[in-house]
DNA sequence: CGGGACGTTGAAATACGTCAAACGCGGTGG
DNA sequence: CCACCGCGTTTGACGTATTTCAACGTCCCG
């Protein structure tokens, strides 16, 4: 979330590749300055150092999640973040890989930005739009965990992620890469192990989704989307766009 | 939450009395620019009409929550809104009043410092941190609500509430005046209203807390903390400040 | 071949929800 | 003044979703 990618700043050498810049809604000079400086690799569990100075650090490529520990081991994943999101420092959670990750510190210029200060109009007010978008699935993440069974919370989840990857170019039709184990969904959703693992085998049983070995393929979506009341969190316009150019970023 | 008068603002004509800008950290001309407009009154139960420019409206008194229906009538309670919060504007939650309730529509100057265009530097960052701390909150509550058992939730809460209310000097000592019905708790924490009651008689009979009337007071602040793994959300610079001024506008 | 993650399964425990009725209480109207 | 609501709280009995515990299967990797 946070996520500049889906912002009109489509692509950029988040990948090592050239920016891709397609119908980007940002001026060429301020498109400049977001370039990245440092790319970082790291194994899944590792937890990413907090971030020293002021600077934003962008996900590039893997799952990371914003973990909160309670003081007996138990665990809440409040949110994931995927490729194409900005990492936030909050100070109770932390942030964890959930696989391998590559993060990209963003140059000074993005956390002037996110001070709100200087920076330009467009780029300030995307990211405005995408701080709101954030808010709002952890608004869902509310709902989600308050009021939902656990088939309906699944349901909704998936459909999340396939959404949220969709709009970052890593899910063309229907199914997607999730490389995530059953322990971290579970805690992501507010469920035991074994109550997820027993969800997901009634989600197949009727024809909704396929997850295996972390592919998951939403076999009836309209189905899903009735049963979970989902509601897609990204504004039309942004939805239009698309195909974002920079994929193949979840496994590695 | 977003609330502008816990940042320096202290007090103000909110209830109709003069500023009391103690200590206020922001300069004058910008406190002059707050002046607010319009001050409404709703009975409770209530939908608070949307927002229709880009004003911002503050709660002056009486409690606001941010409501989130499913279609088939479950209600959760995102978040409340306490006097002295701003009210956001949300597109997938209605804002209900949940008591009688005054709401000021601040200035167009606050509107466009939402923008976090304009507007004083200080202003600009004391929306920011309060907003941060918003989200703070908004992550604290899935963490209730995905992890934590009924009487966690329910400490949790209530120390939330009291902590909230005294930062804006509506609770002296450990007691403050919530006049929720428990049907509203109930969906705040994401519980049935049956077992909330039953989970609130737990809190007395162990002597934690005695709520009756709308009036709670927390019996054993100490040993609820211990239990819900409570930590305050406002930063020890905030806390220091206080005794806030501007009282006694739960109730009407 | 052994070990360690991860997924899956079964049986039993429990926390929480649902249903339905009763209670208390302030308010209203006769 | 009393009777009769309506609304919120409380209680009991019961149903069920979800957790816990413990074991087993499987795959991968050394």
């Amino acid at each position: 979330m946070i996520s500049v990618v889906q912002h009109g700043i489509k692509g950029s050498e988040l990948l090592g590749r050239k920016f891709h810049a397609m119908r980007a809604r940002v001026a060429p000079a301020t498109l400049e300055a977001l370039r990245l400086d440092h790319v970082t690799t790291l194994e899944a569990g590792e937890a990413l150092p907090v971030e020293p100075k002021g600077l934003v650090r962008l996900l590039v490529a893997g799952v990371v999640g914003e973990v909160r520990m309670l003081a007996d081991g138990r665990r809440q994943i409040v949110a994931l973040r995927l490729p194409g999101d900005a990492l936030p420092r909050s100070e109770r959670e932390e942030l964890v890989a959930l696989t391998r990750v590559k993060v990209a510190d963003g140059a000074p210029l993005m956390a002037r930005m996110a001070d709100a200060s200087e920076a330009s109009r467009p780029l300030r007010l995307g990211w405005l739009a995408a701080a709101r978008i954030d808010e709002a699935m952890l608004r869902d993440q509310v709902v989600r965990l308050g009021r939902m069974s656990a088939f309906e919370r699944t349901a909704h989840f998936l459909l999340e992620a396939h959404e949220r990857l969709a709009q970052v170019g890593l899910a063309a039709d229907a199914s997607f890469h999730l490389p995530l184990t059953q322990e971290v969904m579970s805690d992501v959703v507010g469920l035991s192990v074994v109550h997820l693992n027993r969800t997901l085998q009634s989600l197949r049983r009727d024809g909704l989704v396929s997850a295996r070995q972390g592919y998951v393929t939403l076999a009836n979506r309209p189905e899903l989307v009735e049963i979970a009341g989902y509601a897609s969190r990204f504004p039309v316009a942004w939805r239009a766009n698309s195909p974002a150019p920079f994929a193949a970023s979840l496994a590695s």
